[in-house]
DNA sequence: TTTACTCTTTAAATTAAATGGAAATTTGTC
DNA sequence: GACAAATTTCCATTTAATTTAAAGAGTAAA
């Protein structure tokens, strides 16, 4: 099992450490942003499995904040806040925070918390495997097989062949691969997906210049079949 | 939208009363039970878009009726409870409740997170397909079958499939499609209409000289049926 | 019925855009 | 520094979109 990358938007120091130290110890990779440019930044540069937001940012609101995020960014966040107004939290909710905790927070809580919304987040993948024809994947082990063969694929490699499985038989958009594998900044580089499709042809398709897995939709994207 | 139907498992009747009012007003529908066994009979006979379990039942532990519920339950459960302890709120997360409020809560925080959750739940991908005769079409595939059979569309001649498909019977003028397809920039260009018009028919139509779904409306445009 | 006219269909040629493949360069890690 | 991976550049090829041209079909007036 590969750690979730959790990246934290706050801008008090001695929460960040706080926060830091209590998950990585529970096996997750800690980014830090202390204001909202820098975390919206790192989100889309390196989308993490979630995001821990502080209300009370410097430059700008959390909910502005989170309204923003959730323009593209679908997987969790979970709103931290002094706020105990009712107000607030159904505002949060409401702009799409998966949960909302108020400071001080009980560290446990907030770890299964944390817990509960990744897992829901990659629900029916994670432990899980799947099979097209002569390829078979294990999400968790990531591990991809061949006729029984393992597979050696880079990281990107895989995760791109990984976000093609979960969409087995759907047209994804370059847009979208890029958004999801690379992060929102690099949705007009296309040339990168190219490069990965096709060092993906060579070691999944038999004769990788007439693929029967990685399908060109010409125009659009890929499909996976 | 149809409503979405909420499930209750309170031994307290003033507890009870008090979230059907208030869940009623906020238009769902609930469905009551005073124990786990009644609970989870109702679960199964009319599986709800959300539970609210209480951990407090009389005749069996609310963990224990967690956990049974999620060997099958795959929608949203958020537990209530009077216990602010932190094993509670953990081992509840942990065995796949979605939220852990606990007693006395606010209603307003209770109907955002119950709207969060059950939104988050539909979040599913859509299969939004429509039948037309011989062909079918599903949008978010991005895929036309014929008697079963894929087609091979580009893109544009999927895009325009589609609008047909979404106006099925009805006359679309030269201006709309155009408008719709190329932009508005292009309200003119009639022919370009006409070339995929074209090869559009010679993909979908038995005889393309005598086409049954792509009629021409002589002066005015086509229609699909 | 013929003729002129408009609208439509079809094929083919041209232009434009997307794609794939090779390889050089940069980055990150040990 | 050595290696693997990721990024970037370049160019040939493929595919799709647009444009042009010509033929066909229907309609109304002479």
């Amino acid at each position: 099992m590969n750690k979730a990358e959790i990246l934290i938007i706050d801008d008090e120091p001695q929460i960040r450490k706080l926060l830091e130290i209590t998950l990585e110890s529970n096996d997750f990779i800690v980014r830090l942003a202390e204001n909202a440019k820098q975390g919206i930044q790192i989100a889309a540069n390196h989308p993490p499995q979630l995001i821990l937001l502080d209300l009370g940012l410097p430059d700008k609101s959390g909910h502005e904040v989170l309204k923003e995020l959730r323009l593209w960014f679908d997987k969790a966040i979970i709103v931290l806040s002094v706020l105990n107004h009712e107000n607030d939290i159904v505002l949060a909710l409401d702009n799409g925070a998966n949960d909302y905790l108020t400071k001080p927070f009980r560290t446990a809580e907030l770890v299964a918390r944390i817990r509960s919304a990744i897992r829901r987040n990659n629900n029916a993948i994670v432990n899980s495997k799947a099979q097209c024809g002569d390829l078979e994947i294990d999400f968790s082990l990531r591990l991809v097989l061949r006729n029984g063969m393992t597979l050696k694929l880079t990281n990107t490699e895989f995760n791109l062949l990984a976000l093609f499985f979960k969409n087995e038989g759907r047209v994804l958009t370059h847009q979208f691969i890029l958004k999801e594998i690379w992060g929102l900044a690099y949705q007009k580089e296309t040339q990168y997906l190219r490069v990965f499709v096709g060092t993906l042809r060579k070691k999944i398709e038999d004769d990788f210049h007439h693929p029967k897995h990685l399908i060109t939709e010409s125009g659009v994207g890929y499909r996976f079949v």
